[in-house]
DNA sequence: TATTCTTGATGGACGCTCCC
DNA sequence: GGGAGCGTCCATCAAGAATA
């Protein structure tokens, strides 16, 4: 297993969205805000901080301590390394088997700690732009055109369905291909019911 | 051993910018 | 104006770890 460098540790257990990490405790330098912000009371950097949702914090933090154990191996230091380093790096967890949409996370990640580059963000930068690519070109996601349920076990499990209620929910969700979230935002109170003309939507 | 929790990978939605 | 591409964000799932 990878160690964690102090500076960019995970997230331990327990520290859950509403408690994210402070700036600080995920290696978020003044380096990521750029000099202007250096003499920002803490309070106005504690909100920029927040742009970012508690998860993609937790999610950057992870994926940032990744790259820096790696980069730590090889004595290159991660927030000011090549653009080289970076490209070997996406190379490696591509050999790995990682497909292109962790990849660009990861880009993500490294963008929001690193260094820009000749002005420009790791993210935007040609040679990784390219790179990610090529990656998607030579690894195209295969969207899931087979349903992974088996008809009749939902079939059989309808017909025992007794409450009307539940039967609606099932095929509704069934037809309507949504997630459980959008199912539970559906309400009947009349904010909810407005028709457009000719009851167009 | 069963259940719950955590972690990491992934796909896709959304908003924004750029370009035609 | 509209499509393409990008960065950000979130939901979901599988696998492994932790706990009852």
């Amino acid at each position: 297993p990878l160690a964690d460098p102090p500076e960019a540790r995970p997230p331990l257990l327990g520290e859950r969205d509403h408690m994210a990490p402070p700036a600080q405790s995920v290696g978020l330098t003044p380096l990521v805000f750029g000099r202007e912000s250096e003499n920002l009371p803490e309070g106005v950097l504690n909100m920029i901080f927040q742009a970012r949702a508690p998860s993609t914090r937790r999610l950057y933090a992870l994926k940032w301590s990744v790259f820096s154990t790696w980069c730590s191996t090889r004595g290159k230091n991660p927030a000011s390394c090549d653009i080289s380093v970076i490209l070997s790096f996406l190379q490696e967890l591509l050999d790995k088997g990682r497909s292109p949409s962790t990849l660009k996370v990861y880009v993500a990640a490294i963008a929001a700690f690193h260094a820009p580059i000749a002005d420009q963000s790791i993210g935007r930068n040609n040679l990784v732009v390219r790179f990610l690519k090529g990656s998607r070109r030579i690894n195209p996601s295969r969207p899931h055109t087979i349903p992974t349920w088996d008809l009749s076990t939902v079939l059989r499990a309808l017909k025992n369905l007794k409450p009307l209620t539940l039967k609606t929910a099932l095929l509704l969700a069934l037809v309507s291909v949504k997630r459980i979230g959008d199912l539970q935002a559906l309400s009947l109170s009349p904010s909810c019911l407005e028709f457009g003309p000719g009851d167009s939507k």
